[in-house]
DNA sequence: ATATTTTAGGCAATCGATTGCAATTAGCAA
DNA sequence: TTGCTAATTGCAATCGATTGCCTAAAATAT
């Protein structure tokens, strides 16, 4: 089966006697145009089955209305919700929407933004692999003067647009919240110190407690437990103290919640009476498990949007002028049964 | 800041006096260019951070090595996972990949589709929308003759390429394990029979129970049980008959299973023991609950490579000329704590 | 009726890479 | 040395749409 020629604006031309241009401004509504032929030409166009060839404008108008997306995997949950919101936004503003994924590979990553500056896309959105690298390939964006979006995990000494969550201030609330429901010892469970994100969210933590009048107690802080496995052999640990904290604060993710849980629960131990949890992350499953975990939403099709409306420049609050270029979008504390002893009577 | 104009393999040939085809030529890695002055070219493209403009090279080579997909929710479980597996293989290929959701409205996927057309993209890869609606755009698609590769959801009577799973053989093995496990009133929750899937799904249903010589009663299939609340509902209402059924196969969705979970827990029902339960995907949340969920997993990621490797005639056992062009994934029954009351005992 | 402004539409260059064909040079055989 | 092939490279057209500039006709003003 071979490929017919598709119709172009010179069939359409010829159809009628006219010239080319003529059909280029009828097609994209041009006020050089008379209205009659500026119908007809629809008209015609339509009979002939006629489609825009994209790369052709694009070619000639110098722009490719395209976002291009640049992620470690498309089907992580977090991702594919901000994807989900991006998407929304692009495709109202008529923009296409690229997407490669990185497997949390350097290489990889560099690649997909090559195919993406070779696209000549009008902006990238990324967030960065966990393999470390050097940062040439954004900075060769920028130097191109694509514009550059990063989020979530971000590459703090570039200078370009980044959203990104308040980690801080729901860490905090998490806290603060586990505190309000009588919890006096609250552990936490930190992710890798070199990612941003957890150090912001052990920051939120401690400025909670020292708030509120509790110490900061480093036998309470526990390293690296961003698994589910590695949440367990932490809880373990913790439960075993002489002194055990009666709530725990995951914050790195909820499958370290998880991992909490399923220890606490073949231990005996009563949740949330005798040990509280919070989570991080609003995975669909903390809504499912017995008892379900108390969490932090953090807006994932939301935050796609203002990514998307961020590019648009149509972002509500945002100044264009301002030296940090950073959207914060907020989470939102959840809070379930994994946390709540006391029944909120007004 | 205004955009730099980039290099083209013009500023490379005027650079190296040289016609911009030899430099095109040597790009290109052609075999009608001198060996040294291709190294020339490739080292002062590199010096003069050239990268090419694939729109140009799209138009003129006429076509655009990219593929396009249409799915209801790009954040869904089982597409984000299809999405997945298929950026591996165009990836690899050098394709790109775009992306739009109809979020099940037929107008978005129209929209959708002619958007790809124009892009003049190489296949489009679609699982339709719930909204019924014309299948003229997908006719349109064939008719300009852009491969089309259909998944999942299918409109059947177009002659198209076609991936799915195996739903009938996945139910059948399904109901076969529970028979397998003593279970002897096995109810079946139906998905809405529009839809090709659960019409197969059922009719597995119905073959396991013959051939093992069962009898199909009518008061055991519970129509359009697809969604959490209408699971439970449905269960409710068979574990209130008088001869109730021992198991229950959500052939819709791993959340019907969830509300048949639910509702058994809380009528303080024994899983497995009273009621073999098995739901349908493998959802991720099917190996927390309590007990874990049997169920069938679709290989999402692996459907997407398939689809990826049969636009690149790469698929293994697929015969080109065959008049059924269509691609069977086999489900495989992932069996866990809610059907399993017999112990392995080799 | 003449001058001036609008309006409509055509011409041709352009975006950047590719490619068929022609031209030049080199290589080799007779 | 002449003739012929092969290897390189250049020239120019092409992909399809857009747009600055120009012209002709129509509309309006004087």
């Amino acid at each position: 089966m071979k490929r017919q020629k598709r119709t172009t604006i010179y069939d359409i031309a010829q159809q009628l006697n006219l010239a080319a241009s003529s059909v280029s401004r009828a097609l994209s509504d041009s006020n050089k145009i008379n209205a009659e032929t500026k119908a007809l030409v629809l008209k015609t166009a339509a009979e002939m089955n006629y489609q825009q060839n994209a790369m052709a404008s694009n070619l000639r108008k110098g722009n490719n209305p395209t976002i291009g997306v640049v992620v470690p995997r498309i089907n992580q949950y977090f991702f594919s919700n901000v994807i989900a919101g991006l998407e929304e936004v692009t495709f109202k503003a008529g923009y296409n929407l690229v997407i490669c994924q990185s497997n949390e590979l350097h290489a990889r990553e560099v690649e997909g933004i090559n195919a993406l500056v070779n696209q000549n896309v009008s902006c990238i959105v990324i967030s960065i692999a966990a393999e470390k690298g050097s940062f040439d390939h954004l900075q060769q964006v920028l130097d191109r003067n694509i514009q550059l979006i990063q989020f979530d995990r971000v590459v703090e000494e570039l200078e370009t647009f980044k959203v990104l969550n308040d980690n801080r201030q729901a860490a905090y609330e998490a806290v603060q919240h586990l505190i309000e429901q009588g919890y006096r010892r609250i552990a936490l469970l930190e992710g890798p110190q070199e990612l941003q994100i957890f150090r912001e969210r052990k920051e939120g933590y401690i400025a909670a407690l020292q708030d509120h009048g509790f110490p900061v107690l480093s036998e309470l802080m526990y390293a690296n437990a961003w698994t589910k496995e590695l949440g367990a052999a932490a809880t373990a640990q913790l439960l075993d103290m002489p002194d055990p904290p009666d709530a725990i604060f995951a914050s790195t993710s909820d499958f370290a919640a998880l991992g909490v849980l399923e220890v606490a629960n073949n231990k005996g131990i009563r949740i949330p009476e005798a040990l509280g949890i919070c989570g991080y992350s609003n995975e669909p499953f903390t809504e499912i498990t017995s008892p379900s975990i108390t969490t932090i939403d953090q807006f994932s099709v939301e935050m796609g949007r203002k990514i998307g409306n961020l590019h648009f420049q149509e972002l509500e609050n945002f100044n264009p002028e301002s030296k940090t270029k950073t959207v914060n979008v907020r989470p939102e504390l959840i809070i379930r049964n994994s946390s709540l002893r006391k029944s909120h009577v007004p």
